[in-house]
DNA sequence: CCCTATATGGAGGCTGCCTCCATATTGTGT
DNA sequence: ACACAATATGGAGGCAGCCTCCATATAGGG
């Protein structure tokens, strides 16, 4: 029971500068769901009501205001992975934790290029989230290499990589005769039968 | 024998236009492939020792520039694919394609994004040359499922666009612990086993 | 009600994109 | 050899975005 906001705001600050945050934040999210993450900062601040100087002030960088504005997102993440560990198909798991990952990096277009500098960076503030989400990957990946079907060669870090790729080619994408079934059934199963005709793809 | 020069240049320009046009690319050259596809125009301007006008003259899109830049490794690829036509085993075959159509989609750090762009919008200098590359992967992917061993359900879309993922993610991942290698095997096998343990990845 | 720590906005300096046209260069016809 | 159209040039100029800086405005404790 931390707090019911939306979204996690830095305590001590001056009423007028919380209430410019939130229009920042809440001008922030329209903007990247619908432009993706290159929308026009300034642009932002015009439609928070606010100057250039104080979207800065608050969030020194397109990224810090990226994190900020996947905020919520992240949670709902978070909460997909607990109630994934809850799932007695080891596979199964990992399916749907993959999933919930896809989404979570399609929530604006363009997202998977800064998660992906944020992995090697470190300075970000994407980076956090990142390193979290590699080491989720890892958890369900090593129950289903253990209990399930996940080859064992497979490392967490690759298995992120793969997820990142197929979000950012389906963002781009689904307007071009390209399914997310379609890509994610490479995804899991390759373009390669692995011995003679198997399973449910006929 | 048509012609030895590198890159096709338009006939009928005067000496010191295609001279310009020379310079212009060679330096676009260098700058893609040291800066990615978003390198500056004016410094390419700047280095070929023309004015933006006589750049934009020569190549009216940042796309029409890098059609041209990427001309030489086309007919390198298309050298390729006509080898690999000749190979027997048809699995081998569209394996060998793809990892030079991969080559190919990383010859400039983040050439990916243009070339997705250009397979929806076909008004892209760009869009001839994939249209052409994904009917070469279809003629690829084909043989293999006839006579080799890929999965009857997947479309030569799907598979070019899965190689253009894989190449956007290596381009920019191959700095933090992950190789083409790892990637391109779940490509190929996916990230479960089909039918228990099956091959060679202990 | 005052006073200070805090917050603000928008001007200004920068880079990059792209267009436009007065000027320069080419090479053909004589 | 020369003149003169046709062609090509460059860089100024207008636009947009990034980010910084600081004179000014405001909140809210005493």
């Amino acid at each position: 029971m931390t707090t019911e906001s939306p979204v996690e705001e830095p305590a001590g600050l001056r009423a007028d500068a919380r209430r410019n945050r939130d229009r920042v934040l809440k001008a922030a999210m329209q903007h990247f769901e619908l432009h993706g993450i290159s929308a026009s900062l300034e642009e932002i601040a015009r439609q928070a009501g606010v100057g250039a100087g104080t979207l800065y002030r608050h969030f020194p960088s397109r990224e810090a205001l990226l994190a900020a504005a996947l905020s919520d997102r992240k949670s709902a993440l978070l909460a997909v992975s607990r109630q994934a560990r809850e799932i007695e198909d080891a596979d199964t798991a990992l399916e749907r934790w993959l999933e919930a990952l896809q989404d979570y990096l399609r929530s604006f277009n363009g997202l998977p290029a800064p998660v992906l500098a944020a992995l090697k960076q470190e300075a970000s503030p994407l980076s956090l989230s990142c390193e979290t989400l590699v080491s989720i990957t890892g958890e369900f990946l090593e129950r289903s290499q253990t209990h399930g079907s996940a080859r064992a060669s497979i490392t967490a870090n690759d298995l992120f990589m793969c997820a990142i790729g197929m979000a950012w080619v389906l963002n781009r994408a689904e307007a071009c005769g390209t399914s997310t079934k379609a890509l994610n059934s490479i995804f899991a199963s390759g373009y390669l039968e692995k011995t003679g005709k198997t399973a449910h793809d006929g």
